[in-house]
DNA sequence: CTGAAAGCGCTTACAG
DNA sequence: CTGAAAGCGCTTACAG
């Protein structure tokens, strides 16, 4: 690979007006730029993107750590966030834990290092202190999707509004048996669901109606299990809410199999949709989160943060989306 | 933050010896070592991966090219990626291009600037030239889903198996006038599942039935639409292949919404499953692609490339998987 | 067992 | 308008 100094001695300049050119960062005379560039072409010379970052202390590249990707809210998120990113200049160096702390734990290890100018993460809520010294260290860290720590920015969807909006949009359909298929309380959105169900469930005088599995929660084989659990334990149910919309499909299987008809006898939401809601045989309804446009916004706000001057960075933010929710078929 | 230099100072040793027992590269004196993991820890010292990477000429990381993460192939894809990589030490950079070779364009020559130890694309067929160039310039870099270009190691699926075996799949069950949902012949699993289908259509003397839509390829809305021209210009359609599981998808609703019994009058197969099929409400018999697999072994492969001495680099080659036929609910 | 020095490929004040 | 020099934070022969 040629370098700075391959080029400039082509060119017969010094390295530093190579650099100037290439940058514009001062005039250089038209002759030697026409040298310089002619050089630059028959080198075929691309510049060290390294070697620029470690002199700048900054090297364009943002750090994202999601839990998985595969069917999941986090797969939007990541596209808002890669688009974004690239619109202002940045990479995008993922990583997924598969909700394990100890590779979480790695993953910050690793992109702490200088590597990235700043992170995104939805967290297992597990680092909650190694998360919190990335950030005293100086290295800007937002969250997005599962708001775990009060003091970092986080961008996030109102899942207690979404617990209880369904739980209430539900009822006014006539049903009194709701049950529940939730995920680990130690995660911020499953917490806001469960919250959010609780409430209208005392508020309409009806009885929680939950239920757990051994699964990994965000699945389709956990929604297969809960709603089967469901569905057994409580014979007259007449509505099952999931949190996500894999654990919903788990769900609607089911109940196929189970040969109750949706939405005559048992209605379903998914109350974190993202588009599979309306790909489906039977579309389901779900409150859709505007999950790339999260992607997008927590993006903003950590460029935003990484690009402020030491002396004036931003306070912590906590920004809150609506989900809208969206009749289909299975209510 | 910490440099190396400020540990040295505090434990009263020079950098070099500082270096030397961080990366235990040779023996450093035990006392002298934990003077400075006292310093290490005392400053919270984390050392610089850019200047590590600048001077080893190596920074340990791979970057990924992909058309787009939601619902394809390339989420597992990418998952044994990233999976992969992190095992062998080396980060994930991510790419996603929107089928864009403009977009596409900008990604390689991000990446080509000694930010990454090596690529892995499944690209547009658009960028070829600038594939080469980076593959002669010294960056490894490899191929996977699409095989584009010959000289490029490559890690796909026999597409062409897949249309003529679940061309001769269908026809066994009596099926005589088979639709065939695909993309475009510019890419080559599209151009490899054609092939299949057209070989066993002529085989079996039977009538090749095929359409398309001004939609993205890989899409709901495009299986949507090309299922439906199908069925309204071939009344006696009874079988729908779709190249992908989305598209499968979108040609599922197009049925259900002409109350077309599936599969008693028309049979549906995806030519590249991964996972979603088994997760439907009627579910989708798919030839299954190992995908994350792939990802794995293409990362392998990479890497190898990387880390082989530059005298004695390995040629190309070309790792074909095998889809097996899982037969659910919808043949 | 450890230090001093050179260098990875850039950028950026500092001169002129 | 351009050159010479210092330095980003490391690693790694080279001495001793």
């Amino acid at each position: 690979m040629a370098t700075l100094k391959d080029v400039a001695k082509l060119a017969c300049v010094d390295v530093s007006t190579v650099s100037r050119a290439l940058n514009n960062t001062s005039y250089v005379h038209p002759d030697t730029k026409a040298r310089i560039f002619a050089a630059v072409k028959e080198l075929s010379y691309h510049p060290n993107v390294l070697a620029r970052g470690l002199r700048q202390g900054k090297l364009h590249t943002i750090g994202v750590v999601v839990p998985k990707l595969q069917m999941t809210v986090f797969t939007p998120v990541m596209q808002g966030i890669e688009q974004a990113a690239a619109r202002l200049g940045y990479a995008t160096l993922i990583c997924t834990t598969g909700e394990n702390p100890k590779t979480e734990r790695e993953c910050l290890s690793r992109l702490r290092n200088g590597f990235v100018d700043g992170i995104i993460i939805a967290g297992t809520g597990a680092n909650g202190r190694l998360v919190r010294d990335i950030q005293s260290g100086g290295l800007p860290i937002v969250q997005v999707v599962r708001q775990q720590e009060r003091d970092i920015s986080s961008v996030v969807a109102d899942y207690e509004a979404c617990g209880y909006d369904a739980t209430m949009f539900l009822a006014k359909k006539g049903c009194r048996e709701i049950g529940l298929i939730n995920g680990p309380m130690t995660i911020a959105p499953y917490q806001g669901r469960y919250k959010g169900y609780k409430k209208a469930i005392s508020q309409l005088h009806l009885a929680e109606i939950t239920t757990t599995s051994d699964q990994p929660y965000n699945s389709f084989d956990y929604g297969y299990q809960c709603a089967g659990e469901l569905l057994d334990e409580n014979p007259h149910l007449d509505a099952i809410m999931a949190a996500v919309d894999v654990q919903g499909l788990g769900a609607m299987r089911a109940l196929k199999e189970r040969n109750i008809p949706v939405p005559q006898q048992v209605r379903l939401v998914s109350l974190t949709g993202h588009e599979v809601g309306g790909m489906l045989e039977t579309a389901m309804t779900s409150l859709e989160v505007p999950a790339k446009e999260m992607g997008e916004k927590v993006t903003r706000m950590l460029i935003e943060e990484i690009e402020a001057p030491e002396d004036n960075k931003p306070s912590p933010q906590h920004l809150v989306f609506s989900a809208s929710l969206v009749e289909r078929e299975t209510t």
